[in-house]
DNA sequence: GAATGTGATAGATGACATCTATCAAGCCTG
DNA sequence: CAGGCTTGATAGATGTCATCTATCACATTC
């Protein structure tokens, strides 16, 4: 049985005129005649009872057409749906973003993904690295905001912008005197996020281990390491995206020697069909952070 | 689209495994794939995303998938309403019946039919044979029994029994006195329906043109006339089924010289497509009368 | 009785679903 | 890490079947 063939029944019966409802249907008068006996031999029952004058439902096509309308209207349906659903552009997206990064990139980028993209309903989910790439691997996510290089075969990535570090010091610690700090210079006294965040391995990359404070301490957010470091506890690195709430709380910022830093990436599975969407955020991310870093350091791990 | 295509969209939505899916469907795992890309080209939305891992619907498949889901199961529900309605020996039968037959046919038949074909309900429809007749040519019955020859073109018959008519006379008649009556002699004193019944034709054709009396009688039923009869008020022709209810009013019945008689006949659309309830009914009706018209009289008009 | 209108039939044709054979990519194991 | 296994994608051949045009059969109408 076919979809087309229940169109032919309801243009009949609609019509109840084999060649009006052939006309309707876009087919010749035989092609319809042949196409309804097939089908009435298929359902072994007479859908309609013909002669030259008249052509009249039979009672059991009057039992069937209820369903046969159903049948056509739900498939018109499907198209239909698909038809508001063809734009990569529309529908929701969820999209992971690392919590070093969320808090201070979203309220730059929201407005200009609402304006650019008013039909994607741009769902944020924040969360740690490993979780946001298991999330994205399960498909619980479509894409991510992530500050590492981790191209797996099944995942695929695209830089958007660079993002430096800055000496992240207390007012009074001696290293805020200088206009510039070696990274290096850092590592003793440096405090560093609690495990499974990545600046943390980053910043311990950029500065060295040491990790004797950063030992004692299991800070599950950024602005705990500021206010921390504001206190006097220790000096740290922190993202630039994150200078202005640094400022805010006192903290005095320098720029680094190596100018280290990290890439934010978006990324998504290769597989992912609805890669337009994902270039369109991409887009519109990149061009709002476009000359945001004038150093230019990329690429830390 | 195609309910095929349907049915391949749910059968990879519930074994995520193209291979899997095109055994359950009876394909070869090539058709699967061309044949769901084509589907998603047609609807210009991705509906899984396949990887050699696993196959998992995308949001836009999960959004139509409800209707592809409903419009599968209306097509199965027409299949599946079809072949309960295949049985042409099954549902509605509009049987229109005239009413000098009705009150002592319907008694005889109405086991036998249901005993016979237990799976048609005989729905028996009394009126005269003109509005019999306008109902049926416009679909409104399935098939009448009749006591006139009618075959037009668009309309077919069949005999199913033939019944004698019998002298009907008070009990002080003198013809009563006879053994047989001549039909010729009824016509001084006979009684007759009103306009539109055939019986009233046919007694008025079996017996000479009289009418005096019968002008002047409106009788809408035969049971009025048996009770004029046996009142004494005139003669008339019964058909013989009536024979017992006759005699309960106390009437003299006598056979016919000339074995005046109807043929009783099943009449239906010749396009009408039960042909097979038609003759079941025939067939049911033509036995239990077996045997009736030991007389065999024929076809008056 | 010719003209008109209706659905049914016959034969030709083209589109397309399907097949087998094969490839490309990724995963697992020894 | 190489080779085998699994998975979905691709290519080319093939047969089915929906569709067409031309025509018929039948009934109605003027």
């Amino acid at each position: 049985m076919n979809l087309r063939d229940l169109r032919y029944i309801l243009a009949i019966a609609e019509h109840r005129h084999f060649g009006r409802a052939a006309e309707a249907s876009g087919i010749s008068q035989p092609t319809l005649s042949v196409q309804l006996r097939k089908l009435e031999e298929l359902l072994g029952v007479a859908l309609f009872e013909r002669s030259s004058k008249a052509v009249v439902p039979t009672a059991a096509c009057e039992r069937l057409i209820g369903h046969v309308r159903a049948a056509v209207a739900e498939a018109d349906a499907i198209l239909s749906v698909a038809l508001t659903l063809r734009d990569p552009l529309a529908g929701r997206f969820r999209l992971g973003i690392i919590p070093t990064l969320a808090p201070y990139l979203l309220p730059l980028v929201f407005a200009p993904l609402r304006e650019a993209l008013p039909a994607l309903e741009v769902e944020p989910w924040e969360d740690q690295t490993s979780a946001i790439v298991d999330r994205l691997r399960a498909h619980e996510l479509d894409a991510a905001l992530l500050a590492t290089d981790l191209d797996g075969p099944d995942l695929a990535s695209r830089p958007l912008f660079a993002e430096p570090f800055l000496a992240a010091l207390p007012p009074e610690h001696p290293l805020a005197a200088r206009a510039v700090v070696e990274e290096g210079e850092l590592a003793r006294d440096i405090l560093v996020l609690a495990e499974g965040h990545c600046l943390r391995d980053q910043t311990l990359a950029a500065c060295g281990q040491s990790g004797a404070l950063g030992g004692t301490l299991r800070a599950a957010s950024l602005s705990t390491l500021l206010n921390m470091v504001a206190a006097g506890y220790g000096t740290t690195l922190i993202p630039g995206l994150a200078a202005g709430a640094a400022q805010d709380a006192g903290i005095v910022l320098r720029p680094l020697a190596a100018q280290a830093g990290r890439t934010v990436r978006i990324v998504w599975r290769a597989r992912f069909p609805r890669r337009g969407a994902v270039d369109a955020v991409g887009d519109v991310i990149a061009a709002r952070l476009r000359g945001f870093a004038t150093g230019g350091a990329t690429g830390a791990v």
